[in-house]
DNA sequence: TTTT
DNA sequence: TTTT
């Protein structure tokens, strides 16, 4: 059985990064994937591909990465269900993110304040929120306490 | 922009064939894939995965394939979305395919009926039945007649 | 049988364009592809992986990438093999470009020397030279003619 | 930068099983991979891919797969450099896999003598001959003793 | 609504 | 040096 999903796309907003109970990161985003060829009516449109990366790679997702930015996916399709507001079963198929490659940061005011090369970490994430999380997998325990993030955690 | 996505799995019912207004040929499948590890309570999950398939290949994959049987998927995700029964929208995540590899043909009698090496066509396929159509691609015109199958169909 | 590459990395030099005696155009690079993690020594290593593209997007890679650009590939690995200088076989891995996105333009002069958004086609191409060319495939005849470039040439 | 490749073919030898200096299980084999369409000649072509697999799955694929199974390979593109008999440096392009997955075990008399479902290890494989070895990655330190196989070693 |  |  294989299962392998490259993605290059722009985040249609910042990412949404939350905390499970067990403190492990988990970032949802959507990337918008330019169609390659432009349909009957001449204009081209875009996949909006719901994406997830759990971790580290989530923390810095939503540090570094905001609404425009360009970002790649190596991942894997992955199907879930749950329960919806209305009792009936939802099904969801979204990317699960081994990695998420920063190709370019781009329309975030934070990203771009400093003038300075390379990337600057955001603020005024909106985190922790109320809302179901995706399949969680096995955590790395910390608890939900904050996270230093010191010079080697750059992802570059 | 990229968007690709690489899958291998099992039919999880026989494919279903159907013609838009045009004659075009669209087989909609549901893959199952086996994911790699086991989860928290040991036993090994699957993802069903929908997908969608135009033209010839789609009918070659009505012929050969059906419940049970291996195949290898080369396409892309896409996004699209439509009225559902209850005038809400609904949002549909599904892999186009645009290549479908028969690895193995499994789980179906009539593969099977022969002995003899190779594939089988398949019968009673339920064709052009009642359900919306995705996205319909320029069409080729054959207005929905029957369509002959001769060797040169053969996809292998 | 799946056969399917994605890469996104760096142009080592400027895309070589040639054209077969047919007048199909190929163009030949090579990618830098930085790896993800540090090797013992603790520095970066990256992947240096030959490609090809033919046709159209040859012509384009061409005319708008260069030296340090960024671009995406889709395509598949191929083998084959030719005739060394010393008569012995030589055999050849590479990419086979599908397609080819372009993800940023950088590092070359002609393409910064406007300070205008999007990109600007190449000058001073080394174009026609002698090198054995690879594996051709079936050609659309332009008789190696000069093409002209118009505005719906733009690959974006 | 990503890098990422998808192989489903067919092994041209059985796995050629050697460890390192270290201990570490590393398996070089090749895949035969259809072309999905004939060349102008009208018969169809062969790629024929270097692959390496490192640890586990170097030996798990030793022990289980054997010239002309049928294996799908997740993984990315490795160039990298040595020195060849003749002082010259030779250059190299292969595929290391993440993962090999088991599609269909054919072709090796001892998968098909028992008639049983599943797998048969196999025996008399070529382990731990004289040559140069590919790109060490860090090693899990067994100093080469040979290698209980359990039952929770299956791969499957 | 799920395959081996 | 190539598989079904």
């Amino acid at each position: 059985m294989l299962n392998r999903v490259v993605l290059v796309g722009r985040l249609t907003k910042d990412p949404d990064l939350r905390y499970t109970p067990n403190g492990v990161a988990v970032a949802n985003f959507t990337l918008a994937v330019n169609r390659p060829f432009s349909n009957q009516q001449g204009n081209r449109e875009a996949d909006f591909i719901n994406c997830v990366v759990w971790r580290r790679p989530a923390e810095n997702l939503a540090n570094y990465m905001s609404k425009g930015s360009m970002v790649g996916v190596d991942g894997r399709v992955q199907t879930r269900t749950f329960e919806g507001q209305d009792g009936k079963t939802v099904f969801v198929t979204e990317i699960v993110a081994d990695s998420v490659q920063f190709l370019e940061t781009k329309g975030s005011s934070q990203n771009k304040s400093q003038g300075s090369p390379g990337f600057q970490p955001n603020q005024n994430q909106n985190q922790n929120q109320n809302r179901p999380i995706p399949n969680e997998e096995d955590p790395f325990k910390n608890n939900g306490q904050p996270i230093d993030i010191s010079d080697d955690d750059l992802p570059f």
